[in-house]
DNA sequence: AATGAATGAGATTTCATTCAT
DNA sequence: CATGAATGAAATCTCATTCAT
């Protein structure tokens, strides 16, 4: 009594990746279970085995397909665009509003990155170096356009990223701001904070590390 | 002579307390096996219990006692600070400081909330929610005060947090940069985010929504 | 023009029956799966349905069919052929010539008969037995006769078979020896084995039991 | 409630070695589940793992540890033995004995060799080897005293294993013939069938190789 | 006669947890 | 306070088999 109920034929791949992400974005990869993901496909827990070949195979997929799109859709955007300054509001843009399109794709490329195996964890770290030196380039050219201040471009990329990043966390459609105000929100601290200040208030660093615990 | 393997008597807890915090920032607590922190500490499976009443309060005590002692340091630190640059620049500073140095319980705690039961989700975000306002406070009266410039507090806030709190993924004591430039830069980067600018380079956000996608 | 791939109408079967006959002598029945057969001979596990009714049946086929094969060339072989001598001979050299042509079937059939099911269980055995009772015959006429002595016909039918089938595990062709050598081979120990000695060294069995473990 | 049914203790894993030899021998290793050997053990399929470590490796043990053993009472019952012919017959007495009283264990050990990895399948190769040697070296020294005549020491080895081993196949302890019947039975077959006849009947193998099937 | 997707059962193995000793 | 053996549930994955297309 095969297929009587259920999911039917070439859809199912796409059933499958759907309900993946949103389990995986809701519990993790380690605490989603195929048979919960079957369930909510509505199928069995050994049919998955004809469209996917491993549960890893599965993470593996949605991440790598996902920073593809990433970096595809980055060149894209920047494509045409010129000066540092330009190019990083270009880049926050694209960022946040991807990021709020696809969130539960992007938070899983970056929290389950540690339960890919060994050999799809280099794959996935050289494409995510390949998004993270885009950002860099930019802080780079700014600073040696000198429309750029930034005390080190490494941190200063990373920091950039996380900020973004951060959202997909607390971001739901539909919340107090429109997508604009929020991109608008973000824009103006990254721009602002790697712009030079006229008036530096005050010294920073060095002497004041007393208060950092330890 | 038995429990000449082992650890030995009252330092057992803090064994294990030790060995989980590595392996949940590891491998995740759903990845983290009470086998595995058994093996870690040197004792059998059997034996946790008698220290710990379950896996996931041990997971829930980790992270409440990490977030109690982020709160008093914070409290400490902030104390007798006054005006919102200061005390942005002073909770920027120990945030960071202390992120360095506890950058598992800190990861554990952003990361593995998802992981806690209803009952500890709860008392745990309310925590944290206590340290988000003390940061939404700053800038709130910064805003105030006008000496900051953001579009909205909320977004900042978390933005800020996010950024601050995206290091722990990546600092390794012993890099390329001192803990005080580290700091350093990390000040420069929200300082100046959430400053006024003299000259605002070009209009932000509105009509320019069309390079996001989605 | 589907049918591009895989095997071909009438010849599928065969294909079938040889990479069962393969996967089984070298995995054993049970742990060859179907898909493995099916990928051998290049279609998809479902269609084997086509051909075969249950693994279980192929099995069984694969076996009955050799065991009728093994009768009939026998009793050609042993056609015409007259004294317990020459007929032991001849025996032997067809058993041995036989197992080094088909040693998978022969294989098989040894030592698959119980993953048959209890009605082809019954039904192999019986015909075994008409084979095993060929040589048991052989041997009985031979001690009538005077030509042989063994010391219990019943023990010397399966110990020779037992010697004679066993080098289907070691056998391979292209090996040291030639095969009509290793018949001669076979032939002077089973041969030399049944016939009564003029000088028989020393009392054998009784007294000695002491040497025998457990 | 832990261990409120089932094996206990110390003896538990007996069991599962008792029990798993049992089910090994009668449906193959391939074919028994962990879920019966379980069960006739009285204890959860889970529980065996606090004794095994892995069906393979339970495998593995039951084979090794038959094959030491196989081999150490060989060596004892060979001490002391001179001469050729003496210690073919204390081989055969001992091994047609040995395998009476264990026939489940070398019935495994020679026919679930297959199931074995390769890791394991190398060490009992190994060992199975030094006991055949022992068998071949009686031979080639029979051979050199002028005592045996065998066509090719080699096969006849094989051929003398094959022979001993057969029996666990047939044998069923209170059948119709007593053990030592059985092992003067064998004695015969293979002293006579190794030792030289002073009227070689009629020439053997080469011209009559045309009644071996193709 | 082949395919692809499904089923339902069952495989080995792992897990958190319990508790008598 | 530690151990070793147990539980019962659940994990991922495989299997023989079915059947509409």
């Amino acid at each position: 009594m095969a297929r009587t109920i259920g999911s039917h034929g070439p859809t199912t791949m796409e059933a499958i990746r759907k309900a993946g992400l949103r389990l995986i974005f809701q519990h993790g990869y380690e605490a989603m279970s195929l048979r919960q993901l079957a369930a909510e496909v509505g199928i069995q827990p050994g049919s998955l085995y004809n469209h996917i070949s491993t549960k890893q195979e599965l993470l593996s997929e949605l991440i790598q397909d996902h920073i593809n799109d990433l970096l595809r859709e980055l060149e894209a955007a920047l494509r045409d665009r010129h000066g540092a300054v330009e190019r990083l509001r270009v880049f926050v843009a694209f960022h946040v509003g991807y990021h709020m399109t696809r969130k539960r794709e992007v938070f899983i490329a970056n929290s389950e990155l540690r339960s890919l195996d060994p050999r799809n964890y280099e794959a996935v770290v050289a494409l995510r170096g390949a998004y993270e030196r885009r950002l860099a380039d930019i802080l780079t050219d700014g600073v040696a356009e000198g429309v750029f201040d930034v005390v080190d471009v490494q941190v200063a990329t990373f920091a950039i990223l996380s900020l973004l990043t951060g959202l997909c966390s607390w971001y739901r459609p539909g919340g107090r701001l429109t997508k604009d105000a929020i991109i608008a929100a973000h824009e103006k601290l990254v721009l602002s904070g790697v712009m030079p200040r006229s008036a530096e208030p005050a010294p920073v660093g060095g002497g004041q590390s007393g208060h950092t615990p330890g």
